[in-house]
DNA sequence: CCTCAGGCTGGAAACGTTTTCAGTTATACT
DNA sequence: AGTATAACTGAAAACGTTTCCAGCCTGAGG
């Protein structure tokens, strides 16, 4: 004898009585109410998710999966995300692509074998057929997730805020500046923001070039391709095309002995507490991750209440932050 | 016609030769087999995660409780969890305790409803009681999150990195100390700290006294607070509790024009990539959350899977590490 | 040819809920 | 007082699996 058939038995009631009364519907006696409660009470009942999930089609969970939880970005999305879902009841199951599409997929396909009521993403998938597939078969996917050339693509959300830091850089005198990011630029994001600032620059009448930063993990060689490339193509200033990337770039720059803002300024994608501590604190291009995550959560979890459509969610611009590691080259290049 | 019974339908067999197939198990046909592989994949098959864990009940999930999602510092330790939860076909649940026992508590209440295979915490939680409760209802709760004041309490990991810290600055002449915390310290972690520190200054003949830390979030305040605090204790080194509590004090201390580490020397407990890549370099107390957490996941999966008892797990201690931002004070106190 | 064994297969129960439907009792009218 | 109505309660079905058990069929050995 389990679960509610225990409280059943001990508050002397059938099983429709105990479910009634602990889920709140009408008409139970005051007295019969009582006894169920306080049997539910002694016993530590908790009706089992599972049971009532096959019942009602409902699991009270949504899925967040993230592209790579290792990425430090990722967080505050994931808390945008718990902290609706939690105070509307809901739990929340995470699951990390791990930079990987077929780890995505084999993750979707958990998510989906769960019955997560609602899924929600902070990028569009690696495969965003599969997820198409999925959602015609029932997955709640949130806002946007699946149209990533519409609004939710990066350069509606952070065109202008780029546009803003190329002019900024170009108004101080900067010429040529490097873009920084992973030798094997294999993520999405690193490309379309390569798209976006050597369009920028263009636009201002700025020279861009890539720089790749070697192995992260290793200050000594970062320090060296970085000096080369900035001597090279002599560059005044760099942008750093990842948050997690700027760690490892000002440690190379520090171990190069370049001088920041001095010798070259920097702008980097996403901000974070550090990044404006950093001395001197960074510019930066900033995305409200906890209030899109927050936002787009709402939504979904209304339109799974069965809330009226509602227009399309287009997430908030990106910024761009001016703090102090920015400033004129050292040698303004002739005009 | 749901599920597996119309898979049962297209393969034109019965739903327990579909369960049994696609569960892998023997007696079935290679004609059977190739079958119901062939209709399961035309039709997108994913069995339902609620049926199967009512049946079985084993739910494939292991949750998470970490007692606020909004400190950075419980990320690696989630990944741990991810990485070896995914390895072996869980899904992670993720609950938030807001820094609130309530909340917690709640939350601990959803899990337990939701009959996670296993529980892990990276620290124990606000009421062990109710956990206790929990795990004598069958919950099954991963190492050392129930008692604290055996190997998991933080003394017995960071005791000698923090005497190691504190050894290392009365060495280089250091005499007084301050140690930053936020105003109001809630946090058990904290207190516990500040007991560790207090006792290994004592022992080598550090004086050590509190400094309030203001609104985090209004560098100016922090500033002033800070220069009152190291002027009036005339202090030449901090000690910071916690790691998101130094991006404001680092920030507070730059407002301030003190010089790091010229002018104070400064240790932080909690390490990640901007700490080593700061100007300078910040001496920090680190301790591996991600291998404890990959660590704690595989046992608690492997004594789900009926493994024999393991001895009980002691995690690794944490280490101090040195790097630039502890030097001698610049006014050597007269001895 | 008959029997027996063993490999395959299907029927049906069970897991713990929610919910419908019908039944019982009490209450309020006429 | 009789009846209709409402309030309350319980029996039972259903959700989608897994698994036990029994039955069937095939092939082999006598």
């Amino acid at each position: 004898m389990t679960g509610i058939r225990l409280v059943a038995r001990e508050a002397g009631v059938s099983i429709a009585t105990v479910s009634r009364v602990l889920g709140g519907h009408p008409h139970a006696s005051d007295d019969v109410r009582r006894r169920v409660l306080a049997a539910a009470e002694r016993l530590h009942y908790q009706p089992s998710a599972a049971a009532r999930g096959l019942r009602t089609t409902r699991t009270m969970i949504v899925g967040v999966l993230v592209p790579n939880l290792a990425n430090p970005t990722v967080v505050p999305f994931l808390r945008g995300v718990q902290v609706v879902a939690q105070a509307q009841g809901y739990a929340v199951l995470v699951a990390d692509g791990q930079r990987s599409a077929a780890v995505e997929r084999s993750q979707l396909d958990r998510l989906y074998a769960q019955r997560v009521d609602a899924l929600v993403l902070p990028s569009p998938p690696g495969d965003p057929e599969h997820l198409r597939e999925l959602q015609t078969a029932g997955l709640l996917v949130a806002d946007g997730a699946l149209d990533a050339p519409a609004a939710w693509s990066l350069s509606a959300i952070e065109g202008t805020a780029t546009g803003a830091a190329c002019e900024h850089l170009a108004a101080l005198g900067h010429h040529r500046v490097g873009f920084v990011a992973r030798a094997t630029a294999r993520g999405s994001t690193s490309g379309a923001r390569w798209t976006l600032v050597s369009a920028a620059c263009r636009r201002v009448g700025l020279h861009v070039e890539r720089v790749a930063l070697g192995d992260p993990s290793n200050a000594g060689s970062v320090a060296l391709g970085l000096e080369q490339a900035l001597r090279r193509g002599s560059l005044t200033a760099l942008v750093c095309a990842t948050h997690p990337l700027a760690p490892p770039l000002l440690g190379g720059l520090g171990a190069a002995g370049v001088d920041l803002p001095g010798a070259c300024s920097l702008v980097v994608y996403g901000d974070s507490d550090w990044a404006a501590a950093y001395r001197p604190p960074l510019n930066v291009i900033r995305r409200d991750l906890f209030g899109v995550a927050v936002s787009v959560t709402e939504r979904v979890l209304a339109r799974l209440a069965g809330s009226a459509e509602l227009d399309p969610f287009s997430p908030p611009a990106a910024e761009y932050l001016v703090r102090r590691s920015v400033a004129p080259p050292r040698n303004p290049a002739p005009v």
